[in-house]
DNA sequence: TATTGTTATACTCTATAACTATA
DNA sequence: TATAGTTATAGAGTATAACAATA
């Protein structure tokens, strides 16, 4: 299934390929993990995310309290809960997140009219300004990795990353 | 630059689309995130790493140790510190994962002849052994995902993966 | 002086259990 | 009895600084 990848790296020259110790670090022989999705996913997301993080620096900021910032501009007056689905979050580690976000005044938690159990979680006006400059940076951020994919790699990835774990996106024309 | 990826998901039949409120939970606009690369592979590596550690819990095992088991099957003796260079973990987070490794049982240091700074790593018997069984759940696991995606899926994931962040990995043809 | 490995430490992210105040 | 939010706590994973032994 798959296992023997490193075969496929077969040169059709003639002449034998150095054994090429050359690079002396990246000499290691990494065996299946070369070709496992998760070990491969492991190392893109943790360069994109350094490369966000890199971008988003400026504002002391980073991906997860933004995409908490992000949802809250969409859907004003959203309840904790709900942004914790939303992203993936749970309730109990949602807490400091948004307690962090308060103390900064990028958001609030405002009282919910019929339900005094609730907290309605609102973008102050700091919050949505510092948004826009966010949203600015990981834009940019987004359009130097499509650059590195190629014409339509982007949009191909995005539906495969789907297809992975997304029972509603079903596996292309077999 | 594809900010507005919403409106590609518009329905080409006649008949209007409810505006489906109906998942009550799901109805959360996610805006931009919909469409930003590192929103997608955070859920997606969440979502992989949760399944392959599943596969994992009868040997009570994770990602990362097997990962350094596996680099050590197919390079006995190496270093630490060209372990932690082969799978981007920083020497000082290496020791305790060996540490855990060598208390199992499944790994061990040895003296490394013409250095006594150095230490040569390999795997023990019931390391290999065990490595073997976690080996065959990772493969099948790998069958799972690349079942999802459909043919050809999984390999042109991997090399949308390896542009993202490999400079080696030139984008495909513009 | 530089390198290998180590200790100590801190921060981010995630996970479970138990509690409160409401509903 | 169930739900929204919270506290306390623990475990991974990752980061920096400083050190000992050796090269």
């Amino acid at each position: 299934m798959g296992a023997n990848d490193t075969l496929m790296h077969m040169k059709t020259s003639s002449a034998p390929v150095p054994p090429a110790p050359s690079d002396d670090a990246a000499a290691v022989e990494l065996g299946p993990l070369r070709s496992m999705l998760h070990h491969a996913l492991r190392a893109a997301q943790a360069g994109v995310m350094d490369e966000l993080q890199a971008a988003f620096a400026a504002e002391d900021m980073r991906a997860l309290p933004f995409a908490i910032l992000v949802v809250l501009s969409r859907n004003p007056g959203l309840r904790q809960i709900q942004v914790g689905f939303a992203l993936g979050i749970q309730p109990t580690n949602l807490v400091p997140l948004i307690d962090a976000l308060e103390e900064r005044g990028l958001a609030e938690r405002r009282p919910v009219p019929r339900d005094r159990r609730a907290h309605g979680l609102f973008l102050t006006r700091l919050g949505a300004e510092t948004l826009a400059r966010l949203e600015a940076q990981a834009a940019a951020h987004e359009a130097r990795l499509a650059e590195r994919l190629g014409p339509g790699g982007r949009e191909q990835l995005l539906a495969l990353l789907r297809r992975l774990t997304d029972p509603r996106h079903p596996p292309a024309q077999d």
